[in-house]
RNA sequence: GGGCGUGUAGCAUAGCCUGGAUAAUGCACCGGCCUCCUAAGCCGGGGACCGCGGGUUCGAAUCCUGCCGCGCCCGCCA
C-alpha cells in the first residue's frame, strides 16, 4: 500500500497546511494502519494536540473533515480516538489493482539503478558433504540471486568452494593409497564424509601418513604437476557430486560460478604487500597482522586480522581481501554479498573494515554480510558436521520428494508418471527451501523432520495448494474475454485479495531492501489465506453474472501469477496441478 | 571477563530498524463445513503479565538503561 500512501501524501500536506502545522512535526504521523479494520493508512493525531492546544480528538475530527473532499474517491475517511483512518474505496482498489492485473510484473518495477552484485554463497568443501549449513548459505543465496535479477541487478554467483590448503595432502594421498579408480568411485556415489575420515583418521593415527601429507602439501604449493593433477581428480569428482545436489535443490548455480579459494591462491602475496605499501602492516608474534580497531581479544588488547601466518603461509582473511580486490577491480562489482553464517560475523567486520582502509572499497561500494543463525538439532543445540551428524543433504533432500509422493498418492492418485515425480520433486523440495526462507534469516533455525516435511499450514504445499486450484479453474475456462474486463470489487473476500495483490510489489522491495527472502514468503501466505477465503465464498465460473465472473478471473489470474512468480523468487515451482 | 546476538500463547514464528488504537500467523487443542470451480482447504472458539525491573513519551513488544537466561565470537582452522 507505498502507492495509497504516495497518492495521500500529497494531500495530507496540504491539509496539514491548513491546520498550520509544521511540516517537521507531521514528517511520520501518516502511515501504513496497524488494524487492519480501520483502514489501510492511519494518522495519529495525539503528537499534534500539544501544538494545537486541542484534544486528538477534536483534532482528528476537523483533520477528517478537512481531508474528506480533498481524497474523495480515494478513500474513506473517519476519525476515531485521535486517529484519523483513511481506507480505500472500492474505487480506488479497482483501478490499482486492474493496472496491476494487467501488468506482467504485476507492479513490481525494476529499480531505476541497476546494480553490480557479486553474491558469495553455498561454498561446500571438496572432499566433504554439503550439510545442513550449505543448504541454509545455497538456498538464501538463490533467492536473493533470483530478487536481484527480478529487480533489474546484475548479479554475479560466486561459488567460493573449499578447494585449497593444507587438508588436501592427506586427501591426496588417501586417494593415492586407495587408488584413483576406486577413489573416484567412493567419490562418486557421494560417500565424500567417509573419504575424508579415513583420510583425518589415517593422518592422526599413522605418522608416515602424516609426513608423507605435509610432504604432499608443499609440493601441491609449489605446483608439481603430477601433484596438480590428482587435486584436480579430487575436485571434479566433488564438483561433480556439487551439481548432482544443485541440480535437484534446483538452484541457479552451475560451473561457472565456481570460483574456489584456489582460483585466490596467486593474489595472497600481492595482497599482503598492498597492506604493506598502505603502511597498515604490523608484524605480531611472528605473523603478518593489520590492525583494524574496534576489537579486542581475550586480554584486552587489541585483535588483529592475521593475513600471514607465521610459518608463512596465508589463510581465509588473506583470501578474503584477494576476493575482494577481484570482485570490485576485475568484476565490477558495486555490492558484495556474502551469504555465510552469523558466527563468522567479527571475521568479515575485520576483513571489510581492512578493506576500507587499505583502499580496496570505498563508499560506493556496499560490502554486506547476509549472516544467518545456526541449524539447531531438536535439541535446540548447534548441529556440527564434525560431531558426524548423520543428516546427509542429499538424504534429507530425498526422503522429502518421497513423502511429497506419498502424499500425493493419498490426495490425487490420478497424477502418474513422470508428471507426479515432478510434482512430488516441486513439493518436496519447496517444503524444504520454505521452511528455511520463511522465517527471519539471521535467527537461529531448528531442523525439524516432521514439520519441514509435513504440508499443512504456512508451507510451501499450501502456497502451491493455492496456485494449482487457480489454475484448474483457467482448465475450465473456454474464453479469454475476460481479460479485457475490469474488476468490480462487491465484498470483503474480493477485497481483501485485491488489496493482497496490490501489496505484492511492497513485499519484494522489503525483502530486496533488507535481504530477507522471508518478507516474500510471509506476503504469499497471506495472499493463499485471502484467496481461500476468497475461493470458498466467491463462485467464479457458476458466478452469477458475466461481469462478476471475468472480474473474479482477473484477480484469480493476477494471484496465481503473483504466487508462481513469489514462490519463483524463492526459487521454490509452482505446478499447474497436484 | 569483553564483544555481538537473542528471549513474544504448549510448540514454532511474524511484528522491532521507521513507537500508536482489542499483539498477528501456523502447528497442536475444541466445535462446525465436501449432492457445488482440487477439504493439502474454509468458518468459528479457547489459549500471551511480548524474560524481569527502571527510564523516555500523550502512547513502548518496538527506543534507552540495568539485571537474568540462552547462543555465538574473542590470534596464526575456514
Amino acid at each position: 500500500m507505498q502507492i495509497l500512501q504516495q497518492t495521500v501524501e500529497p494531500y495530507f500536506k496540504e491539509a496539514m497546511g491548513t491546520l498550520g502545522v509544521q511540516s517537521s512535526d507531521y514528517e511520520k504521523l501518516l502511515g501504513l494502519a496497524t488494524v487492519a479494520d480501520h483502514g489501510d493508512l492511519a494518522i495519529a493525531c495525539h503528537s499534534l494536540s500539544r501544538i494545537l492546544k486541542k484534544s486528538p480528538v477534536d483534532i482528528g475530527d476537523e483533520l477528517s473533515s478537512i481531508l474528506k473532499p480533498l481524497l474523495d474517491g480515494i478513500v474513506e475517511v473517519n476519525s476515531l480516538n485521535g486517529f484519523v483512518n483513511l481506507k480505500a474505496t472500492d474505487g480506488w482498489i479497482e483501478k490499482h489493482c486492474g493496472i496491476i492485473c494487467n501488468d506482467a510484473r504485476l507492479g513490481v518495477n525494476k529499480s531505476s539503478i541497476s546494480r553490480t552484485v557479486a553474491i558469495d554463497y553455498s561454498s561446500p568443501n571438496v572432499a566433504k558433504e554439503m550439510h545442513v549449513g550449505h543448504l541454509r548459505s545455497t538456498v538464501i543465496g538463490d533467492s536473493l540471486t533470483r530478487i536481484l535479477e527480478h529487480l533489474g541487478h546484475k548479479v554475479i554467483r560466486e561459488n567460493h568452494i573449499g578447494d585449497w590448503g593444507t587438508p588436501f595432502g592427506m586427501l591426496i594421498e588417501h586417494l593415492l593409497d586407495l587408488g584413483e579408480g576406486d577413489a573416484g568411485n567412493e567419490l562418486s556415489v557421494g560417500d565424500l564424509d567417509g573419504f575424508y575420515k579415513t583420510a583425518r583418521t589415517k593422518f592422526d593415527d599413522d605418522s608416515a601418513f602424516a609426513d608423507r601429507s605435509r610432504s604432499r602439501v608443499v609440493l601441491l604449493q609449489s605446483g608439481d604437476k603430477e601433484t596438480l593433477r590428482l587435486w584436480q581428480v579430487l575436485v571434479d569428482e566433488s564438483t561433480r557430486y556439487f551439481n548432482e545436489v544443485y541440480q535437484l535443490l534446483g538452484v541457479l548455480l552451475v560451473d561457472d560460478d565456481l570460483m574456489g579459494e584456489s582460483a585466490y591462491h596467486h593474489l595472497l602475496p600481492n595482497v599482503v604487500e598492498h597492506l604493506d605499501n598502505k603502511g597498515l602492516l604490523k608484524n605480531s608474534d611472528g605473523a603478518d597482522v593489520v590492525f583494524p580497531g574496534g576489537h579486542l581479544n581475550r586480554d584486552g588488547e587489541p585483535l588483529p586480522l592475521i593475513v600471514r601466518k607465521g610459518d608463512g603461509g596465508y589463510n581465509y582473511a588473506t583470501t578474503d581481501l584477494a576476493c575482494i580486490i577481484d570482485r570490485v577491480q576485475r568484476l565490477g562489482a558495486n555490492d558484495l554479498l556474502y551469504v555465510v553464517g552469523t558466527p563468522q560475523a567479527r571475521h568479515f567486520e575485520m576483513v571489510f573494515a581492512v578493506a576500507h582502509q587499505a583502499g580496496l572499497l570505498d563508499d560506493s561500494n556496499r560490502a554486506i554480510h547476509v549472516n544467518f543463525g545456526s541449524v539447531l538439532g531438536s535439541d535446540g543445540k548447534v548441529l556440527k558436521s564434525r560431531s558426524g551428524s548423520a543428516v546427509k543433504l542429499v538424504d534429507l533432500l530425498k526422503e522429502a520428494v518421497t513423502r511429497a509422493d506419498e502424499v500425493i498418492g493419498e490426495k490425487n492418485p490420478n497424477l502418474v508418471g513422470k508428471e507426479r515425480q515432478e510434482i512430488a520433486n516441486a513439493i518436496g523440495i519447496g517444503a524444504v527451501k520454505y521452511a528455511d526462507l520463511s522465517t527471519d534469516r539471521t535467527r537461529d533455525y531448528m531442523f525439524d523432520w516432521s514439520k519441514m516435511l509435513s504440508f499443512e499450514g504456512d508451507t510451501a504445499p499450501y502456497l502451491q495448494y493455492a496456485h494449482a486450484r487457480i489454475r484448474s479453474i483457467f482448465d475450465k475456462v473456454e474464453s479469454d474475454s475476460w481479460h479485457s474486463s475490469s474488476l468490480s470489487i462487491e465484498n470483503d473476500s474480493e477485497r481483501r485479495l485485491a488489496r493482497s495483490i496490490i501489496g505484492f510489489a511492497d513485499a519484494i522491495q522489503s525483502a530486496y531492501v533488507d535481504l530477507m527472502p522471508n518478507r516474500i514468503c510471509i506476503h504469499l501466505h497471506q495472499l493463499s489465506a485471502a484467496f481461500g477465503s476468497f475461493y470458498e465464498n466467491c463462485p467464479v465460473l457458476v458466478a452469477e453474472k458475466n461481469e462478476v465472473r471475468d472480474s473474479r478471473l482477473k484477480l484469480c489470474d493476477a494471484t496465481a501469477r503473483i504466487l508462481s512468480t513469489g514462490l519463483g523468487l524463492l526459487g521454490i515451482h509452482a505446478p499447474d496441478r497436484m
